[in-house]
RNA sequence: GGUCCUGUGGCCGAGCGGCUAGGCAGAGCUCUGCAAAAGCUCCUACACCAGUUCAAAUCUGGUCGGGACCUCCA
């Protein structure tokens, strides 16, 4: 079997994934800001670090997977005036901090737990974290590399350019960044316009403050998740994720700042996820295109033509590779959904198919199967697909790779092949694929509603009547029965063999 | 302005030098009381121009689109 390569955004390579401790793979990826509500793009990094996750465990690892809260409110800048988001949306809420970061955080969890993400390992919050970063902040003033201004503390970036290479994750040069920084407002704390904040003072109107060695205040921009991966990571970790958005600054003032502190670039394998467009553009706060997940789910938001179930949404996502755009339309989404079904439905019908051999003298071990062919095709397509995940993930080809034997399953359900063409060991090895990777790997599950006990013995009574009715050619009857069932959003089918089965919208 | 990415059939999207990805839509057929589902078959595209090569969607150069980052952002 192939091993696994990702791309490694630091070096801009396909690497060869070796965890540092052999069989144990720390990662941590940048989880959400507190200060609203998610969006559709929120959820593509989550998604994806959950199938890296879900991948790694699959390949045996055991994965330390931390992905943190930003709930301690960082310093924006909008148009003139230096806010706090957390403090300046609690105003207009009229909620307390605390009370809103809260009712975010609630409504993150719901909404990773409606993608069936796995949760993460740790998931800490960077106000559970302020002695930690005071802490790193005093050993980067201690080393020369960071000085406090009016209770501020900025990063110097020009001193550490000169030792160490900033700007390589982000492939940026500092003389570039010198030319092309902008001006902007409460810069003159700073001694250069590129250095960014470890820890700012807070104006008196602040609600949010700590104390620190540098007066009452709150931490800067990238400092959390510094503090918070050395702490539960190390100082050199495996896998750091994140959206492609967060390059630069984020990340690239992350390795600066762990650099100084615990001279290593925090993490060995950097990958990040791309955007999602809306109208090839990216959807985001600044173009104001964001589509909230709870309106997706409901389809409340004007560009929605419909509702679009949190599978729908996944399989879209997993459908494109990680790191090329992803652009939103109803089409598309559509698509998905139709898609999916599909597949689930094979999926349930194969888990439902039983390997039995003519002779029952034979144990399935033995069965060669009859199409030698169709036999070698199958196991060519499971074993691709351990090719295409350990070549950065490409989730894309795995699906395309299950919808080519979902016809082979279809088939055998329908008896136009028989389960005995292949032998039983690829049987069962086709069975054990789908399972692996349609739910443990790709993490798609069922989303059949009404599982109720009493609905389907409502439903059964329904089908036994129309049984009836179509026993005496009574068309008119079973029709209605089949047709006003349709309505209400359940589909009757005539299956072959005589059966009636039914599904939900 | 700087850095980088990108342009694939009706739509969405893989692809990274030879071998028609896949999904959705559409057409035909089989099965069926009729449907639905399923199966089979068809629809063979790579912005444009020039080059490298036996061979290019894939490499190089140019032209024209689109986008990201440089500022909070997943």
């Amino acid at each position: 079997m192939s091993e696994l390569k990702v791309l490694n955004s630091y070096t801009r390579q396909k690497e060869v994934f070796t965890p540092i401790t052999p069989g144990h793979v720390g990662m941590y990826v940048c989880g959400p800001t507190v200060s609203g509500e998610s969006h559709l793009g929120h959820a593509r990094p989550y998604i994806t670090f959950d199938v890296v996750y879900r991948y790694l465990t699959h390949l045996g690892y055991k994965v330390r997977y931390v992905r943190n809260i930003t709930d301690a409110g960082h310093f924006e800048e909008e148009g003139r005036e230096a806010e706090d988001k957390i403090a300046k949306k609690a105003v207009l809420e009229k909620l307390e901090p605390m009370e809103l970061v809260q009712k975010y955080t609630n409504l993150f969890h719901w909404a990773m737990l409606q993608f069936n993400n796995v949760e993460p390992s740790i998931e800490p919050t960077a106000t559970g974290h302020i002695v930690e970063q005071i802490e790193m902040i005093k050993k980067i003033i201690e080393d020369g590399y960071a000085y406090e201004v009016n209770g501020s503390v900025y990063f110097d970036v020009k001193k550490y350019a000169e030792h160490y290479p900033y700007g390589k994750l982000s492939g940026r040069v500092m003389d570039e960044q010198l030319e092309t920084t902008r001006e902007l407002e409460g810069q003159d704390e700073k001694r250069n316009k590129q250095d960014f904040a470890l820890w700012k003072a807070a104006p008196p109107q602040h609600i949010m403050r700590w104390v620190s060695p540098w007066g009452e205040g709150f931490p800067g921009w990238h400092i959390e998740c510094s503090a918070m991966s050395t702490k539960y990571l190390g100082t050199e970790f495996d896998i750091h994720g994140g959206g492609m958005d967060l390059q630069f600054p984020h990340h690239e003032s992350e390795i600066a700042q762990s650099t100084i502190c615990n001279k290593h670039v925090p993490a060995r394998y950097w990958m990040h996820n791309n955007m999602i467009t809306v109208n090839g553009k990216k959807m985001g706060k600044s173009y104001n295109n964001q589509i909230k997940l709870t309106e997706m789910f409901a389809g409340t938001h004007p560009l929605l033509e419909q509702a679009y179930s949190p599978m729908t949404i996944r399989f879209s996502i997993l459908q494109t590779h990680y790191r090329s755009t992803l652009d939103f339309s109803n089409e598309a989404l559509k698509a998905a959904e139709k898609g999916l079904k599909r597949l689930w439905e094979g999926y349930e019908h194969l888990k439902k198919l039983e390997y039995r051999t003519q002779n029952t003298g034979d144990s399935i071990e033995e069965t060669t199967g009859s199409d030698k062919e169709l036999d070698e095709k199958v196991n060519r397509l499971l074993s691709e697909m351990d090719d295409f995940m350990n070549d950065d993930l490409n989730t894309a080809k795995v699906l395309a790779n299950l919808y080519e034997v979902l016809p082979v399953i279809n088939s055998m359900r329908d008896k136009l092949i028989a389960i005995t063409a292949i032998s039983g060991t690829t049987f069962a090895r086709l069975q054990q694929y789908f399972k692996a990777y349609i739910e443990d790997i790709l993490g798609l599950k069922g989303e059949t509603a009404n599982e109720d006990g009493k609905l389907n013995g409502v439903l059964e009574l329904l089908i036994d009547i129309r049984r009836d009715a179509r026993g005496r050619k009574d068309f008119a009857t079973s029709d209605k029965i089949r047709n006003q069932l349709q309505q209400l959003g359940i589909l009757l089918k005539d299956e072959k063999d005589g059966r009636v089965s039914y599904s939900f919208d």
